[in-house]
DNA sequence: CTCGACTCCACCCAGAGGGGTGAGGCACGG
DNA sequence: CCGTGCCTCACCCCTCTGGGTGGAGTCGAG
């Protein structure tokens, strides 16, 4: 009886990359695939969260999932290390915090434990290879972060907006998008929207029905 | 014997507005739609080149007009009475200065002239309504040029370079910006862009059939 | 006549953004 | 060991952007 996990991002490729991963793995868990906006609307047992470009402090995208009557357990899933990050979700009531270094077979039992009631923190130090993760301008050579940040510039947002929603210092923030405009080649904002919404960095909005919820597609 | 014209201009909002002004003229006149970037790829009598975003002082969207063997004569098609942009169309060999305030019929019969070999330029003045043209955004509320400096925007030119294309002031260019972000909702360049996208500002690049310059259609 | 809309422009000011430099820590490969 | 890449952060400096204020001229409608 494989265990339902849906995965929560609002970025396709996001989610696609961790389907991909647990491909291997459907008779242990079976997957659909949600994005962050959405509103689970049936029954899982596990919604893993994926905090790209929505690690922010208040937990906002996890507060909804925990709250969501569908959804039995929240994990989140995540390539920081940030302890305080972690403390917050823990608080927050999530079942996981599981580390993006997982190899698919460890995401999974620890998958497993968490649907047998455990609370799982995946210790993962820093050691280990990102393996967890496809991300938008991947392909392009952009780094995680460098597409972190690109994405939330592509949705319009300000650099102590991105501040927030990332809780990292305003110069980590201009330091990622130096480096990020010299690899897509564009030295202004403008263009760097414009190269993103061309990139597939807009957010995803089309993805699964919701018959029960009428103005949510817009 | 209808006079073949080529509608010109990287709107198609644009170009549509002029067609179908044209539209109870079809025996006097015969209506081929293009965009600035495209080549003519096949005779026309006359080019009516739209200036909306494309008012720049050395005439660069006309200049690769006047160049193009296919077409017989060039117009220039505005509302602007600058008489400085006038004289350097002229120079440049246009046949026409043809105002956006000419009537349907008195469009027609200037063409007309045009083609039976005379130099025309619609004199005008700012008295009467804008007849001869539509624009994206229009709709929204937007003014002409409110539409055309956030085109502009949208294609990711910064001010100084909408001040180039627009031969306006810096101070001109910030006032339509601010009364344009007003009426969008918008305070910010990042969602300005973002707006325009939305909204079918960004340069309408398919239109016609190019057979013969294959990566013209990218 | 007044008023509002549109076009065009000036000037003031603050902060948002982007270029640079440098640094520390970690991991990995040669 | 060193170099490279990634993440994270600091500080400096300057330009670009966008908020404000005000003004002039033209036109059309009431």
């Amino acid at each position: 009886m494989p265990i339902r996990v849906a995965l929560v991002n609002d970025y396709e490729v996001v989610v696609h990359g961790i389907a991909s991963m647990l491909r291997s793995h459907t008779h242990r868990v079976e997957v659909v695939e949600l994005n962050a906006s959405s509103h689970v609307a049936e029954p899982v047992d596990i919604a893993l969260f994926d905090t790209f470009t929505q690690s922010r402090d208040d937990g906002t995208g996890v507060v909804r999932l925990l709250e969501n009557p569908y959804v039995d357990k929240v994990c989140v899933y995540t390539w920081s290390t940030d302890r305080s990050l972690r403390e917050s979700a823990l608080r927050l009531g999530i079942a996981g915090y599981l580390s993006k270094r997982l190899s698919a077979s460890d995401l999974v039992s620890a998958l497993e434990q968490v649907h047998k009631g455990e609370v799982v923190v995946s210790d993962e130090p820093a050691r280990l290879p990102l393996i967890g993760g496809d991300w938008p301008g991947r392909e392009e050579g952009l780094t995680a972060r460098e597409a972190e940040v690109l994405c939330l510039i592509t949705q319009g947002l300000t650099n102590a907006q991105i501040v927030e929603r990332t809780s990292l210092s305003i110069n980590s923030i201009k330091s990622y998008i130096r480096s990020c405009y010299r690899k897509i080649g564009v030295d202004s904002r403008s263009r760097a929207v414009l190269w993103g919404v061309e990139h597939g960095m807009q957010l995803d909005r089309v993805r699964v029905s919701e018959p029960d919820i009428p103005g949510s597609r817009d």
